[in-house]
RNA sequence: GGAAGGGUAGCCGAGUGGUCAAAGGCAGCAGACUGUAAAUCUGCCGACAUUGAGUCUACGUAAGUUCGAAUCUUACCCCUUCCA
């Protein structure tokens, strides 16, 4: 810190709250200043199905680069993905099989499409690679011999995040061990082949990034360059979208819209204007403002505004209506309501209630539904019903908690 | 190759013959309170059945000892640490 960046889309990004450390402040700053005909990227790991909250960080500082003409590489981690990270994990990642690599690549990148600019048409359009491309080709005789004696291991120990494994004395396989070299060597490749000079990543892909740069300096005697993105966490210290009961993804069939905005809705008051500021363009000053509503109810009209935001972001503005209409109904006027649009359930005659909450997936196995009943978790048109033996007879709206509802529809 | 320590529910982690479907914590679900928040308190949290506490499946895998095993024995698999 300490440096004030001149480039505006830069200095933006730091008032923002998105970057947290760069190699060189200075630099950067007159290469993002300079004529944009570099490149920079990205990289993400290709170990899940669908990219969740935590990457929109990422996702939304790349456009904002975009939007202001600079050219995005994004990197998908088909080879890497194969070692897994070690960095800061405290156990070794399971490995995941090509197959599922490259399915887990293919439906991520149906929804970044979406996100970032793709399109050949636009000068600074973003470039998709994987670095299974050029990794899966490498001979280990040649690349340790090129690159192999660049990296110093001493100087890969004393890595905090290396070292605090070690630390703990637990096992760190060679297997691990390399994948820093593998990142290292592509943004080296990248560096070569696209005129890549910017390495963007999370906090913890800090060492990783670094190692980047050196290579680059090392093999070439040519700067590179490296920032970190803050690592998104809630104020209680939990990683952003993970809540169990699943992560929030960004994959519709995964996480539904609605419950996509529920999620921003619901965030904790403290994390209101951090978000805001991170996932919106609303005006810094604007956002400023919202902060003195922590701890009053008007807090709500900011989180709205947040939720709004990243849904029609994420999922298109065409989704907001239904969802407004949807939370009216259900929340609105402080009395009990349903939503609109909610499943319905036919029944061919009348069926007991534990059987019923079961069947409608409120409940995922016929005691839960039970425990759930006895518990008064359920209710019927509204009113609370604490008897399993109680017969559903007739057509009526079954809700579990505030947000879960089911149409029943008896034919007699 | 040698020595030691491990593998327990979504995760962490206790438990070393019956009272163990397994302490405790985290996470989760529901209730109260509220602002669809946080904090707090209460209940639930393997499955199936039940208004009464029954059945089944589970403590790495497979056999065995026992009236009875997460707990003892043997073999195997896997993980880690230390020494070569």
């Amino acid at each position: 810190m300490g440096f004030e960046f001149t480039n505006q889309t830069i200095r933006a990004l730091c008032e923002r709250g998105f970057l947290y450390q760069f190699t060189s402040p200075e630099s950067i700053d007159k290469l993002f200043n300079s004529d944009k005909s570099f490149s920079f990227y990205v990289g993400f790991d290709a170990t899940a199905k669908s990219l969740h909250v935590g990457h929109l960080l990422w996702i939304i500082a790349v456009n904002r680069l975009q939007r202001t003409g600079y050219r995005a590489i994004i990197l998908t981690g088909g080879g890497t993905s194969k070692i897994g990270d070690p960095t800061w994990k405290d156990k070794q990642r399971v490995m995941l099989g090509s197959n599922e690599i490259s399915a887990n690549i293919d439906s991520v990148m149906r929804k970044l499409r979406t996100l970032i600019d793709f399109a050949d048409s636009s000068a600074n359009c973003a470039k998709l690679v994987n670095n299974d491309d050029w990794l899966s080709k490498i001979e280990y005789l040649p690349f340790l011999r090129d690159y192999g004696r660049f990296f110093s291991v001493n100087r890969m120990l004393s890595m905090d995040s290396i070292s605090e494994r070690l630390k703990r004395r637990q096992h760190l396989s060679f297997l691990e061990f390399n994948y820093m070299l593998l990142q290292a060597y592509d943004f080296l490749h990248l560096f070569n082949t696209e005129n890549c000079v910017v390495q963007i990543g999370g906090a913890d892909q800090w060492a990783n990034i670094i190692f980047g740069v050196e290579l680059i300096k090392k093999v070439y005697d040519k700067e590179a360059y490296g920032m970190t993105l803050n690592l998104l966490t809630t104020s209680t210290g939990a990683k952003m979208g993970k809540t169990e009961s699943g992560t929030v993804w960004l994959d519709e069939e995964m996480t539904s819209p609605f419950d996509f905005w529920q999620y921003f809705r619901n965030v904790d008051d403290r994390d209101v204007c951090k978000l805001l500021k991170l996932f919106t363009d609303i005006e810094l000053s604007e956002i400023d403002s919202y902060g003195a509503m922590i701890g009053t109810p008007s807090i709500n009209e900011a989180k709205i505004k947040l939720a709004d935001n990243i849904t029609s972001f994420v999922h298109g503005k065409d989704c907001i209506a239904s969802i407004k209409a949807t939370v009216n109904n259900l929340f609105g006027n402080g009395s009990e309501n349903q939503p609109y649009d909610i499943e319905e359930f036919r029944f061919q005659s009348s069926v007991q209630l534990d059987r019923a909450v079961f069947e409608t997936g409120l409940a995922p196995s016929m005691s839960m539904s039970r425990k759930l009943i006895e518990g008064r978790g359920v209710k019927v048109d509204g009113s609370i019903v604490d008897s399993i033996k109680y017969r559903i007879t007739a057509s009526c709206v079954l809700s579990v908690g505030k947000k879960n509802f089911v149409k029943i529809a008896v034919e007699e």
